[in-house]
RNA sequence: CGGGGAGUAGCUCAGUCUGGUAGAGUACUAGUUUUGGGAACUAGGUGUCGCAGGUUCGAAUCCUGUCUCCCCGACCA
């Protein structure tokens, strides 16, 4: 993509007073624009990054046997009501309809998968089963805040899992951790991403949460020493609950647990039979029974996975993209403004793309080279190659990574082999 | 939802205390010169001063109401 060309730009200054750093470099960097408090645009490149997370996610959820599909985000009041969240959850967006009909954004969906399940699920052949959908998510916050972490409108990713015992969930469980883990690694975060105990709410004595470590979070964790887990804040008073979690643990020991800011990247919940008696979603057993599957619920909010890597993927020049999710891979940037060169930068972005390489190529005119160096810093695509006389001269094209700072005068053909690694 | 701050040019802001008819930087357009870390000069366009009402000869400025955004807290299935 020729940078000119792009629906997107940069920017040299955000409001003062917004000072949550994912906001601000994302949107000094043209990646998404703020149309309210939580409803943000993505743009080409934000929108490149979003779905490259969402591919990554959408991997590793095919591996481990869970199915893609799309429900509503629009639903009928009826489902909420049978389930008692209609009026449990207060953050539900509501909605009239045409004939003064009650409808309600989807804040999750376990009231609309559950039904229907009910049209797949008849017998225990059918178990173990599980799909999960990537989708725009509603949420009426009082405060929407930080940028996009914390949205009124944002992407999540849900899984369902359906099961016959308490065992096969529970393996299931694991099996979701452990693709989790992989996710957060394959982001960039994994190395400050804890696996957290957190309550469980109304359905299991715990469930778990991903936190990523960063001053911006809102949740307190404590990290237990020697591990990559951690304690929510809201069970660290909970004695039953260390004794359960820490193995040999003593009186008061949490208290010298490392305590740090986390904002949450995922979370995965067992729900029970909580949803399917609600919803009288059953199956028939080997000996003939009627029974309740028991069910799991998983979810990574994308668009928060997103601010949470701008916030903590970064430095003081501008975001650096992880590999995987960059939106290019190389940048090439030409410093000469003669039509001569021009003719030799395309000729290298034409190469480039002819290898199959994600490349944006800088080809504006009339900006001086720091502007143009700044902008690759701050849009952090993981690979800058830059053209200019002293290139040309020599017939090489120098290489800049953007992670490291470390700059190289290189063959064309070298670059190429790096862009292929 | 409680507390605090802020809404003025595409963007970032000054001007509001002390009322007098709209500013800067940046961006943008044209031209000339520049070109390896946010250039220089010349010329040019840019506004319901968030919205509604009130006071006044006159309101961006004072008063009342309201909406929105940001920050702290509460909340977070």
């Amino acid at each position: 993509m020729k940078q000119t060309q792009l629906f997107q730009k940069t920017t040299k200054e955000v409001k003062q007073t917004d000072i949550s750093r994912n906001a601000e470099l994302l949107t000094k960097a043209g990646y998404v624009n703020q149309l309210m408090a939580g409803a943000y645009t993505y743009l080409p490149m934000g929108l490149s990054v979003l779905n490259k997370i969402e591919k990554i996610i959408k991997e590793e959820m095919n591996a481990i046997g869970a199915q893609e599909i799309l429900m509503p985000a629009l639903q009928p009041k009826e489902v909420w009501e049978k389930t008692g969240r209609y009026d449990t959850i207060d953050v539900l967006f509501k909605l009239k309809g045409a004939g003064e009909r009650d409808f309600v954004l989807g804040a999750t969906h376990e009231e609309v998968i559950t039904p229907l399940a009910q049209t797949i699920i008849n017998s225990y052949k059918d178990l173990p089963t599980a799909a999960y959908q990537i989708q725009t998510k509603f949420r009426n916050e009082a405060r929407a805040k930080s940028g996009l972490l914390r949205g009124r409108e944002f992407r999540m990713k849900d899984l369902y899992s359906f099961h016959t015992t308490q065992e096969d969930l529970d393996e299931y469980y694991e099996k979701v951790s452990e693709a989790y883990k992989r996710v957060y690694e394959r982001c960039g975060l994994g190395h400050i991403t804890k696996k957290t105990y957190a309550s469980g709410g109304a359905f299991s004595k715990y469930s778990h949460e991903y936190q990523t470590i960063t001053e911006y979070g809102e949740d307190i964790i404590y990290i237990i020493p020697g591990t990559d887990t951690a304690i929510n804040k809201e069970i660290i008073n909970d004695k039953e609950a260390l004794k359960d979690i820490i193995p040999n643990y003593k009186d008061g020991m949490e208290k010298e647990f490392e305590q740090v800011k986390a904002i949450e990247v995922g979370n995965i919940f067992k729900l029970g039979t909580k949803f399917s008696q609600a919803c009288e979603l059953k199956y028939t057993d080997k000996d003939g029974s009627t029974k309740y599957p028991i069910m799991g619920c998983y979810g990574i909010g994308s668009s928060r996975l997103m601010g949470a890597i701008a916030e903590c993927i970064s430095d003081d020049k501008g975001l650096i993209w992880p590999k995987e999710i960059a939106p290019y891979q190389a940048h090439l940037i030409s410093l000469v403004f003669d039509e001569e060169g021009m003719k030799i930068c395309e000729e290298y972005y034409n190469k480039l793309k002819s290898n199959g390489i994600e490349v944006l190529f800088d080809d504006r005119t009339g900006i001086q080279a720091g502007e143009k160096l700044k902008d690759s810093d701050l849009i952090g695509i993981p690979n800058r190659f830059v053209i200019s006389k002293k290139t040309i001269e020599q017939n090489k094209i120098e290489w800049t990574e953007r992670l490291t700072g470390k700059t190289e005068l290189i063959d064309f053909d070298k670059a190429i082999s790096i862009l292929k690694e």
